[in-house]
RNA sequence: GGGCGCGUAGCACAGCUGGAUAAUGCGUCGGCCUCCUAAGCCGAAGAUCGCGGGUUCGAAUCCUGCCGCGCCCGCCA
């Protein structure tokens, strides 16, 4: 689209000149047309309305008059005060055809150098399975990282396992001091755990966090029990091997039952850093004393000790604490040294996070910026509601993605068993894990992350138009062609583009035109998407390019009455690889057929 | 009470670096399988873009007030 941009931007110079308008401010104006009918770019010409004295309608249609087509424009036209540019059929395919066009690699094995970027996501406290509502968090921030690496940044994907806070040692003393039995009982009106899951760590262990958290509310005991473990949090912080030790031996099968889950979802991380790590080598206590020394830094009563953020211009509670009145730090201030230890990693930080950590992200970062650093670009999303109300563990209000998963699997089996019936079992269940996992997967990325949403069951399970299996299946269908012609014995990959008749495309038919423009503008849109960190805005662009090809299938056979058009062939070709790296970059797992 | 975010057809959402007739899916109504996979394609109906004010040639988009919803405001994580 660059190309077609300057293109356009020096056929305008000159048109504009000599309606007297020699500066450049009207480049960024130039715009993809939002009227597809009308045009590729477009100029709206109203803001040069005053200094003509003319209409804008005048103005559009006199440059348009002024400015005649080329190889590359086949068209200018004037509607409304809009200048349009149609880039030509012909141009088009033989840019594409040329390989100008990038398809990408969201593998991560070819990074064609960018920059390199650390994106930190997931890192939920290792004492539960992952329900619908945590996994946004995976899904979004993943999706990042396939989408950097298709981008062409070096990715580095991050999970800080929170292995000292009061959350994991509640699961240690648990562990420690109550029997399965005891543990059955204290939940006894509770849902029981789902059969299915009853060899998987995570779903297991979280009983015995359950129970604790009862009996540190209710129980007789309540006070020495909380005595107890907070003697245990105080070791952690303090460096006490045998405590994270346990520590760990109490969480590791959760956070293995945890990553099970995600590798279903084909997530995957490169690195586990543990926060203690950050307190028992020294780096937490060097940050409290330097930002002991700072000019905003104030003491409370009893020796706590906070940065004054009101005095930078933050509102609200202004005082963030980052030592305890005992000297320990706080889950803030390790956090404080995570960061900086990510800094030496990578220039380039991305955190996803809970709206919920809005305040605290900030205050990091202003604390960040106190110390001379910068600071890391966050992406945060909200929190998704059941219709019953807000996701709670505890009232037993939660979707389990294991438990989602497994229906999304299995209605993805019906649904291929009824269209498919020659397929066997064994091909059924391949088909329907790509695409309930991929389902899954789509329906939580294509909305906007700071949109909450509802779950719903039948939309996590509707694979229509909107959703994975619809993109796979445009996928398939290129696929499908591709069998086809190797069974006419054409090999694609010894077709040569240069050698490819393009003059057809003097009348190009609608459904290739739409294919060819959405091919050219696939990377702008990847582009913004990484960018911005909008994982939604390239999958409504994936969504566009399968549906282009849908309409390129419909109005253009590459295998019609025993011949082969090669270059209907060599452009579902390119429309195919577009896709598949496009599915990966999503999370999409391609298919040969579904 | 204060801070941040959201509010777009019956439902779910896109668009928000200001620009043309507000895109898409579900649902509703109608059409397309002797033709590369119909999980598809084509068409119809359906929107005072929460409400009011402002900036602008032009506002769903920017500013502001109000209303509604969510999240946060721990020497928790």
């Amino acid at each position: 689209m660059e190309l077609l941009r300057s293109h356009v931007e020096h056929l305008l110079t000159a048109a504009l000149a000599n309606l007297g308008i020699t500066n450049d401010a009207w480049k960024p104006m130039i715009s993809p047309s939002r009227e597809k009918e009308m045009g590729d770019l477009s100029l709206p010409c109203f803001a040069f309305s005053k200094q003509l004295s003319m209409a804008p309608q005048e103005i559009s249609a006199q440059l348009a008059q002024s400015i005649s087509p080329d190889q590359i424009i086949s068209e200018v036209n004037s509607t409304s005060g809009y200048l349009n540019f149609k880039a030509s059929p012909a141009w088009l395919a033989n840019q594409i055809l040329a390989g100008n066009i990038r398809i990408g690699d969201a593998t991560g094995k070819s990074p064609t150098g960018h920059k390199s970027v650390l994106i930190e996501h997931t890192s939920a406290n290792p004492n539960g399975p992952f329900h619908v509502g945590r996994a946004r968090n995976a899904i979004l921030g993943d999706t990042l990282v396939r989408l950097n690496r298709l981008h062409g940044n070096e990715v580095r994907a991050e999970y800080y396992v929170d292995d000292m806070g009061k959350q994991v040692a509640v699961l240690a003393w648990a562990l420690e001091h109550l029997t399965a039995a005891r543990v059955e009982e204290i939940l006894a009106d509770r849902e029981p755990v789902n059969p299915e899951w009853q060899d998987k760590p995570d779903h297991m262990r979280v009983r015995w966090y359950q129970a604790a958290q009862v009996l540190r509310s209710d129980d007789a005991e309540k006070e020495s029990i909380e005595q107890a473990i907070s003697s245990m949090v105080h070791a952690s912080e303090n460096g006490d091997q045998g405590v994270l030790d346990a520590f760990e031996n109490a969480y590791q099968p959760v956070l293995d039952g945890m990553l099970e889950t995600l590798n279903r979802l084909r997530i995957g991380f490169d690195e586990f850093t543990k926060e203690s790590i950050f307190v028992t080598n020294g780096d937490v206590s060097a940050i409290m004393n330097q930002l002991s020394d700072l000019e905003i830094h104030g003491i409370a009563e009893n020796g706590a000790e906070y940065l004054d953020l009101g005095a930078r211009g933050l509102k609200g509670k202004t005082e963030f604490y980052f030592k305890r009145g005992d000297g320990s730090s706080l889950y803030a201030t390790r956090d404080i040294a995570y960061h900086i230890w990510k800094f030496q990693q990578s220039e380039n930080l991305i955190n996803v996070l809970g709206e919920d950590h809005k305040l605290q992200s900030k205050q990091v970062s202003m604390t960040l910026n106190e110390l001379g650093q910068n600071s890391p670009e966050v992406l945060f999303y909200s929190f998704i509601k059941l219709p019953e109300g807000k996701m709670s563990t505890r009232k037993g209000n939660v979707v389990f993605m294991d438990d989602l998963l497994e229906e999304a699997k299995a209605f993805a089996a019906n649904v291929v068993r009824e269209i498919r019936v020659d397929y066997s079992e064994e091909m059924i269940a391949e088909i329907a894990e790509a695409v309930g996992t991929s389902a899954v997967r789509f329906n939580i990325i294509k909305v906007s992350p700071d949109k909450g949403f509802t779950f719903r069951w039948e939309e996590a399970l509707s694979f229509d138009s909107d959703s994975a299996p619809f993109i796979m299946y445009s996928h398939t269908r290129t696929k499908s062609i591709a069998r086809k012609c190797a069974a006419f014995g054409i090999e694609i990959d010894t077709i040569n583009p240069n050698e490819i008749s393009l003059e057809s495309l003097d009348d190009c038919p609608n459904g290739l035109y739409n294919l060819l423009r959405t091919i050219t503008i696939h990377n702008d849109v990847l582009r913004r998407s990484v960018e911005q960190n909008r994982p939604n805005l390239f999958a409504n662009q994936m969504l566009n390019l399968a549906n282009s090809y849908n309409g390129f299938y419909r109005d253009c056979k590459v295998v019609e009455d025993g011949e082969v058009d090669l270059l209907y062939l060599a452009i579902s070709e390119i429309a195919s690889k577009m896709l598949e790296a496009g599915m990966i970059g999503l999370g999409i797992q391609p298919l040969e057929q579904m």
